[in-house]
DNA sequence: CAAATTATATGATGATCGTCATCTAAAATA
DNA sequence: TATTTTAGATGACGATCATCATATAATTTG
């Protein structure tokens, strides 16, 4: 029955994210420990060999939802260094893939709500997480002014998340798919608007 | 211990209004039946001869929720009438007040998430009010076509519904200011920006 | 190799849940 | 007024929940 040190971690390991990917599926109220420990293959009963409560699974659940954001937004980064803003992230975020595949896919659209009305660690391992999307997202951005970086992203991520959280609960896959266009459609034009102005004002510093 | 027909179909509205209230503020799976005939004055047992399940009294909070933002839409474009585009609506959704009273507040922001991850009859009337609100405000814009318009309300409510359920997620009093300013402030520019568009051009095609 | 540690399983705890059967007293109906 | 209907209360049902005490078997430590 025991396992080694190293397969512990392990089991684990297995069991945050399993339960992230419970939790962003079906919600935080939804899942119970039972369910989370059968998701990694064990019982119910040796959950509190490897966590103080439910309440402490649910933030390491949401931190790593959250590490998983940030590694996706930096490697995407690098691969498309060349291409300014947020035009990759936009496409992909607003996506029917994203939006058909929560448990993979953003924590701040599946669980904000939810972490709002909790006050314990979660909700502040969600506060940093947001912040640090927020800034890693302003650093990559050409914008000209930190303020202005900060409050473009601020922008981009709050019509990000409510337009997947809309196109998840609409019950017409008609309205859905219309909503992901449309918000789309709107951010790149915003988008390719911002980069117009940008490049021409640098080429006017240049020149000048 | 027995009211009057007329009675008790205050009694139901009653138990319709405080649960759209619990509901938005503590989300649909953490109220019970029991608080929630507990907030209209009742004991549990007798939910059963008004509801026939506690599914379909979610349904009719939602639906009572809807009906709310509708005739807040509409009364305040009447006020308003003179003045052109979102702008109001969105400082009022954008508010302090609005962020610190999710029980009051837009059911889209709060309970989206969650209806999201529900398919019964709560989802289709949740699914039908959207689209209806949709229109309204569709209807009420200034916009060219109407795919244009339909096109602008759902980027709008994408990133009202977003920004707010955002604000109210994170902990820090500082950024969720930040992020009701930064984005307040780009969807009223966004207003701004279309008005003169629009304005500009109405005057060439006058003065042809 | 012996002793201590521990990862996981089993099972019980009390609390809470949605639902319903039953009872009552008052309103509706005749 | 007599009868029927029903709004709401009481209490119980089985299910599920988070948590924990205990047992066990395997690893780790000495």
């Amino acid at each position: 029955m025991r396992k080694s040190r190293a397969e512990a971690a392990q089991t684990r390991e297995r069991i945050v994210s399993g339960a992230s990917a419970m939790f962003r599926e079906h919600g935080l109220a939804d899942v119970g420990v039972a369910a989370l420990m059968a998701d990694a293959g064990l019982t119910h009963g040796g959950f509190y060999s490897h966590f103080e409560s439910r309440e402490a699974l649910m933030a390491e659940a949401i931190r790593y939802a959250l590490v998983q954001s940030a590694q996706r937004i930096y490697s995407s980064a690098l691969n498309n260094g060349d291409k300014p803003g947020y035009s990759c992230l936009i496409h992909r975020y607003l996506s029917k893939e994203h939006r058909d595949d929560p448990k993979n896919g953003c924590v701040l659209a599946s669980l904000g709500a939810e972490v709002a009305r909790q006050d314990g660690e979660s909700r502040s391992v969600f506060s940093q997480g947001f912040d640090g999307l927020v800034t890693l997202l302003a650093d990559l951005s050409p914008a000209r002014t930190r303020v202005s970086r900060r409050a473009h992203v601020l922008s981009v991520i709050s019509a990000l998340a409510g337009a997947l959280t809309l196109a998840r609960a609409v019950n017409d896959p008609d309205v859905s798919d219309e909503i992901l266009v449309s918000v789309r459609k709107s951010l790149l034009a915003d988008e390719r608007h911002r980069n117009e102005r940008r490049t021409s004002q640098r080429t006017r510093v240049t020149t000048k």
